[in-house]
DNA sequence: CTTGACCTTCCAGTCACTGGAAGGGCTAGT
DNA sequence: ACTAGCCCTTCCAGTGACTGGAAGGTCAAG
């Protein structure tokens, strides 16, 4: 498979392919003119990425994954060390983008949003709370 | 004032502070020997920058709210569809982390987290839902 | 006259891609 | 045989918003 069919087959696209072949996260074979041949496994490898990373995990993260997915004397608790790792930043950054909103939402809603140039927005901004 | 008084009378890394002359927020004055000389009004343009930066905004918005915000003329309906539109964003953001979140909780449910190998988090990213 | 805390500039790195240029390969149709 | 139109290759540069570090100038206190 050349990376064309790859990409249409994992949704990935052919750059970020590349990138993942030259971080080291797959190592397709080459054809004599030159082309990436993938296997099985290295799209699988792929699909498997692109789902972690569409759940927020890092690269370095999927990495961890990929080798303890590839690891049959894996202990499922390092696995799981790792989601709870990224759930508790997930939740920090939940928190404090929440924060943000309900900040947000208060100044949107005290500003008359018109013509005139008064606005608490600004205010806030620029004395502080 | 020197930009190490400012760094900590706006809690901004002198870096930041450097990094916002660079890219034109702040146009301190400069000193016979080279330092940057800071204003009351240079100040608190990057106090508003920090608080802006606090509640998301990206530095683009940032340069947006400080023109209208120094624009006697401004209509506040020109910032509050700034910062609808941020909230917008943000709304989004916490929309896809939640997502992330719930699915994950169920996975780091799911997992036994023992010194077995079976483990439905690499399961679920190996094959999909 | 030295110490140490400040200040300066410039370069490189972060993260995970993304865009674009320049060029070679392959297949189908004329 | 030639050409059009994809596909593939590498390499370089840019994104956002800083951050770290090196190499060196300045200044006040002791």
């Amino acid at each position: 498979m050349n990376i064309g069919d790859v990409s249409a087959r994992t949704g990935l696209p052919t750059k970020t392919i590349r990138y993942y072949e030259d971080i080291g996260l797959v190592r397709p074979l080459r054809d004599a003119n030159g082309y990436r041949r993938f296997r099985e496994t290295d799209m699988h490898k792929l699909g498997f990425v692109g789902r972690a990373r569409a759940l927020g995990f890092s690269i370095e993260e999927c990495r961890d994954l990929l080798a303890l997915y590839e690891d049959e004397e894996r202990a499922s608790a390092d696995v799981r060390q790792i989601a709870i790792g990224h759930l508790e930043e997930i939740e920090r950054k939940i928190a404090a983008l929440s924060d943000m909103r309900d900040t947000l939402k208060g100044l949107v809603h005290a500003c008359a949003g018109d013509q005139r140039p008064n606005c608490p927005i600004l205010k806030e901004l620029s004395e502080g709370a």
